[in-house]
DNA sequence: GTCTATACATCGATAGAC
DNA sequence: GTCTATCGATGTATAGAC
């Protein structure tokens, strides 16, 4: 493609995803304003010069962060909504679709934080907002409504907003107890939001 | 009580009273690290050092202020629940209710804001996602379950869980639209949710 | 109690050697 | 390309005059 040499572009690239790699993680632990281009270089362990010869300043890197972040969640996020067409009742796939989402969301601490910056930061980076919500947000309800639109029997009036009353209890189920620590204050245990949830879409006790 | 006079005591409250005001705004504004003690001072018209005198650090601060926020939200959240207990239909007292949250969630940026602080510093201030659940998430969901419970016409299964799905739904509603800025890229009526929701829980289309 | 002035650390960003 | 060393600005916190 060009004279570069691999050998040479592979150092390079591999300091890159280093910084890359150390941002995140420190990004990840303290948001934008609390974490430094010395940590982030420490964490990458290369010297500060060198972070800022590979993105220019601290918002470049910090966007290109949340960029690469939103990626993965992608593949995540995705991945839960594959395999469940099989030809069973409506409620009992609409209850292991949820419970999926729902144990994956409450054990992944690292979603929790990144979820933490995209809400956090959001006033001031309106592009951060703007990746979660093409990334993530817009593909999980579009593949949800088209699910619920491929399937008349469940009666449903409006699958668009019933997407987003499921999305919804569950996020926010998430939000409150694992990351506001809620599980102590106002346990609830999974089940029944789940069984609570699919009784109200498919309109059966 | 005690010896100090009225007067004085009025002045130094005066100036408290005034660092926690102009202390809200900035913290409002930029969140935790972003927010450096000489605006706060600027903001309250007070010098810096006064403001260490009346708290002692910049942590005693932020938790003050978070303290005084949720008490201010609190009042809020609860006068939304009271002048609905008229006798009409559910699905009419539902929908007024539901409009009325969303109503107010959306228009209030100050609120915004608020949810901003609590979700992005929750993961280094867990006593502030503690004030949030105790005097905003848990008497609104107390009273709204203790409203589903004195109402068996609804015929609810799981009362606390059918709040979690309502309340789920119109805070991560407000997140994705507003806070986010979904508005155009994902966008949805207000009254498909309230819609649906109410149809959800009264069972009826 | 409240101020001005300042100590001391750390910040983002860069210059210059290699 | 990557490093060390450093700049100027700004951060938290405090000392001392009034």
């Amino acid at each position: 493609m060009n004279k570069t040499k691999n050998c040479e572009r592979s150092k390079s690239e591999a300091k890159t995803e280093a910084i890359l790699k150390g941002a995140m993680q420190e990004f990840l632990k303290g948001g934008y304003a609390a974490t430094s281009m010395d940590r982030v270089a420490k964490a990458a362990k290369v010297s500060k010069a060198t972070v800022y010869s590979h993105f220019g300043d601290k918002e470049s890197l910090f966007n290109a962060v949340i960029q690469d972040l939103a990626q993965d969640k992608f593949q995540t996020v995705m991945g839960l909504n594959e395999p469940q067409s099989i030809k069973e009742d409506p409620q009992k796939v609409l209850s292991i679709m949820a419970t999926r989402m729902l144990d994956n969301a409450k054990s992944d601490r690292n979603f929790h934080n990144f979820i933490r910056i995209v809400i956090g930061e959001s006033g001031r980076f309106p592009e951060l907002a703007q990746a979660y919500v093409n990334n993530l947000a817009k593909p999980a309800i579009e593949t949800l409504t088209q699910y619920f639109q491929s399937h008349p029997e469940l009666e449903l009036e409006d699958p668009e907003a019933t997407v987003r009353v499921m999305l919804g209890s569950l996020v926010y189920f998430v939000m409150l107890q694992e990351m506001l620590q809620a599980k102590d204050s106002l346990p609830l245990a999974d089940e029944r939001l789940v069984n609570t949830l699919t009784s109200m879409i498919t309109q059966k006790k």
